[in-house]
RNA sequence: GGCGCCAUAGCCAAGUGGUAAGGCAAAGGUCUGCAACACCUCUAUCACCAGUUCAAAUCUGGUUGGCGCCUCCA
């Protein structure tokens, strides 16, 4: 399995510090709002990476955070006139239930910045211990940049670019800092914040050492894998190096892995833009399915832009892929022949070929798009060789593998058993009569009628099928 | 100003040295009372220029056009 690690700007063989387990550990959002399709999309990915290491038989040690202390979540628990907490707890349960609905699974842990900060303060208590951080005037404690001598091995930046680089730190150095570059691990209070007692003032943390502690706290000091989105690599992540690293005295994450930007029509999306979507819009107009299918179609790395058109564009391939499998399963019940035959076996063993291919283009990196073409393939397959003489082995055996490929993809297509509504079947019964004495006028007008409910039939040669409409 | 990424058919998108996967859409056809599903057929020399090589979408240099980070941000 290949990684692409930007630590190191290459694919490398992933090889975790515990044989068959893997520490993994993802920046999460900032709740202080509903979270936006933007969000969602580490949230998938890394969920989708998850998923297909333990497909592989890795055991999975999956952390991700809840940032629960924020100048954003201040400002809206003001405008509310509540306490933060109330708006922080508000939105992750929020967050969780369109994780849910985007078959997201919950982490093995998901740890809130405000329940850790006593993890944060030894951890600053350290760095200053060791001469990596040092306290201001005014209680502010800042990370000694340059007391970190691979600062920039993420970001693949140097200092000195940094300092010329940029106008902004430079001005912005006016403050205590002995380094414009240095950043802030501990920061006094202000009015109406919520704030933590400590050593240097009334305060609360930093936001990059809130994940270096958490990290530390439920993965240990070293970790296989940190992910997050690209954003992230500069400053947070650079930062999360150099304060774990300094303070640990160890390599913090082997492999530093980033997933591109969602777009909305080719423009960057962001919440200071005002230009999102949340999961929650989409929701009401898409089945979350077809938003993870859709992001599914690219590669994790690539850039993704997001249009209605692109989204209807995916919901039909979705919708091929569901076709397929409901065609197995309706075919497989009215099967004849329980056992398959050779010829069936030589099939399925061809039909393997698909699942390697699926499999290959995973341990490539986690190509999610050249997998689900995999998926495509098997699915023409399939439709080519399934067909009302099969027998209910061969055709549940295909069907199965489609739904365990896709469900690697965290989309399940498998429908469950639905009590079929006695009134919907008596209308398929009253249709077929009418079809048998070629009233088709009636035929369609009770067609008509439960597509309105959302069930569309489907005449074949084995008879009448039904599903439901995805959207 | 500094650092970096991208450019493949109408649209989306893999492929990163050996003569272009997959999906959507469109068109024609088979099946069918019609429709839908499915199947068959059909759509590209890979932004442009120059170079390296027996061989380049794939490597090098340049041009043009997009974009990101350097500030809260997935």
């Amino acid at each position: 399995m290949k990684i692409y690690n930007t630590l190191t700007k290459t694919k490398e063989e992933m090889q975790t510090i515990e044989p068959g387990k893997v520490r993994m550990y993802v920046c999460g959002p900032t709740v202080y709002n509903l979270i936006h399709i933007g969000n969602a999309r580490p949230m998938i990915v890394f969920d989708t990476v998850r998923r297909y290491m333990e497909y592989k038989g890795l055991e999975v040690n999956y952390v991700m955070n809840f940032t629960d202390v924020d100048d954003k979540i201040i400002k809206a628990s003001i405008a509310e006139g509540v306490d933060a907490e109330v708006i922080s707890n508000r939105y992750i349960e929020e967050c969780k239930k369109d994780m849910e609905g985007m078959n997201v699974r919950p982490a093995t842990t998901h740890p809130q910045a405000t329940l850790e900060i006593e993890g944060m303060q030894d951890m600053i208590h350290t760095l200053i211990k060791k001469g990596h951080a040092y306290v201001a005037m005014d209680g502010t404690v800042y990370f000694r940049t340059r007391s970190f001598e691979e600062y920039g091995k993420l970001s693949h930046k140097n200092l000195d670019d940094l300092r010329s680089g940029n106008r902004s730190l430079q001005v912005s150095g006016a403050e205590q800092k002995e380094d414009p570059l240095d950043f802030v691990l501990w920061k006094p209070k202000k009015d109406g914040e919520p704030f933590w007692e400590s050593d240097w003032c009334d305060g609360r943390p930093g936001w990059h050492i809130e994940c270096s502690v958490m990290s530390k706290r439920y993965l240990g000091e070293k970790i296989d894998i940190h992910a997050g989105g690209e954003d992230l690599v500069f400053p947070h992540h650079e930062n999360e190096i150099a304060q774990s690293e300094a303070a640990n005295g160890q390599e913090f994450a082997r492999y530093w892995m980033h997933n591109a930007f969602l777009n909305i029509d080719n423009k960057k999306m962001s919440k200071s833009l005002g230009n999102f979507f949340t999961v929650r819009d989409i929701s009401e107009k898409y089945d979350l399915r077809v938003l993870r299918f859709f992001m599914l179609q690219a590669h994790y790395r690539s850039p993704l832009n997001f249009s209605a058109d692109l989204m209807e564009a995916a919901k039909n391939s979705l919708e091929r892929i569901e076709n397929a499998v409901e065609n197995l399963k309706f075919l497989a019940e009215n099967s004849t022949t329980s056992e398959r035959i050779e010829k069936e076996t030589a099939l399925l063993q061809e039909a393997m070929t698909f699942t390697e291919q699926f499999e290959k283009a995973m341990d490539d990196d986690f190509n999610t798009a050249d997998a689900i073409s995999a998926i495509f393939d098997l699915v023409k397959f399939a439709n080519l060789n399934a067909n009302g003489e099969s027998s209910k082995e061969f055709l549940s055996e295909l069907r199965d593998q489609i739904i365990r490929l896709m469900d690697i993809c965290g989309i399940v297509v498998e429908k469950k058993e639905e009590m079929l509504d006695s009134q919907i079947e008596s209308l398929i019964a009253e249709r077929q009569q009418a079809r048998k004495d070629r009233n088709f006028a009636r035929a369609d007008e009770i067609r008509d009628i439960l597509l309105e409910k959302g069930i569309i039939l489907e005449d074949t040669r084995e008879g009448v099928k039904w599903k439901r409409i995805v959207d």
